[in-house]
DNA sequence: GGATCCTTCTTCTTCTTC
């Protein structure tokens, strides 16, 4: 039976998503060409039934509307300048045909060692890769109206707080932190698997990475078999690229992992806006890259916080990885569409 | 050497009651 969960706007258009979808679409490739067989939903003319499915499938229902809050905000901030908006054309229903998320067609070597140092591929863009837009390029020059319209009112707000050049400073060391926090997750896990890393000699992190690896150390403990760190991952048939954080075991099984650091707490999925779909992205184009020689069909997001309360580890089924692969190619989609009408 | 790229982050209603 399939169970519609929840209503998600991607760029603008009701998608409808779904679980319980059938363990067998991940065997075979040709499944994920035909996903009518396994979503009625698919079928939907989801422009039409939008307001109706999203009122129907809203919870919550707030008398406040993004319309309502932007008019408020005009009141208080001024008038919105807009961004000019590309779609003249009729609106995308979702992609022509779902490219695979695996690629069944090699043969593949899954019986690669685990052991050794982790592949680290590093971004050469001088190889003609320039023009292969990049996984975080394609979700910010596609995000939704209400992402934007939050976005910038979030950004009005912290401006009015902190002025312009304290926001400056804010947003650039919470970029320094982001990295800071990264590096320190590489060197602890390439200094070993989860049984011989030493954790009763805790490194010195920098101050301002303490809390944040506190924060992560229960689910550091059930990460091994480090296989990619940092490395690039590039989806020849789709055409576009990304740098991975990591791919390793969690608890046993094999994931692409993306850390993250937050000041909120983001304790369920839905808090963590794009990541998953970042996720599969950066999974698909392991998949179909010839560089990495096996498959991975499980995600991680691992959310750690500064003042060391414990991070959530939000995994990602295969199930959940194809909903997101999905509406990534409609996301992948819609920026090749934007492109060649600015071309 | 400088410029550019990929990342690093940021959003989700309100204030009604026990």
């Amino acid at each position: 039976m399939l169970v519609l969960k929840r209503v998600v706007s991607v760029g603008g258009i009701i998608v409808p998503q779904c679980t319980s979808l059938s363990v067998s679409c991940f065997s075979a490739s040709h499944c994920l060409n035909s996903p009518k067989r396994h979503s009625p939903y698919s079928s939907v003319d989801s422009e039409r039934y939008s307001s109706l499915v999203k009122s129907v499938m809203s919870v919550r229902v707030s008398s406040q509307t993004p319309e309502t809050l932007q008019a408020e905000d005009e009141h208080i901030y001024g008038p919105v300048v807009k961004a000019q908006t590309t779609s003249s054309g009729p609106k995308m229903r979702g992609p022509k045909t779902l490219h695979p998320f695996l690629n069944c067609e090699e043969t593949l070597n899954l019986e690669e060692p685990e052991s050794g140092q982790p592949v680290r591929i590093a971004l050469n863009r001088g190889q003609g890769r320039s023009s292969v837009p990049s996984v975080t390029r394609i979700l910010q020059q596609t995000l939704s109206p209400d992402q934007i319209f939050y976005l910038e009112r979030w950004k009005k707000r912290m401006i009015a707080e902190l002025g312009e050049e304290g926001f400056k400073q804010y947003s650039l060391n919470l970029f320094r932190q982001g990295k800071l926090f990264h590096s320190a997750v590489e060197e602890v896990l390439t200094s070993g698997t989860p049984q011989n890393r030493n954790l009763s000699e805790t490194p010195e992190y920098p101050p301002d990475v303490q809390g944040y690896m506190e924060s992560i150390s229960h689910i550091l403990e059930d990460v091994g078999a480090v296989r990619a760190i940092e490395s690039t991952v590039q989806h020849n048939a789709l055409n576009y690229l990304g740098v991975a954080d990591c791919v390793a075991r969690y608890r046993g099984v094999l994931c692409v992992i993306d850390w993250k650091t937050s000041e909120k707490p983001k304790p369920f999925l839905r808090n963590t806006y794009d990541n998953p779909i970042q996720v599969a992205a950066y999974a698909g184009a392991l998949n179909n890259d010839a560089n990495y020689k096996y498959q991975v069909e499980n995600g991680l997001i691992v959310v750690a916080y500064k003042d060391g309360s414990p991070g959530h580890a939000h995994k990602l089924s295969s199930e959940l990885m194809l909903e997101y692969w999905k509406t990534w190619l409609v996301r992948l989609e819609e920026f090749t569409e934007q492109r060649s009408s600015h071309a």
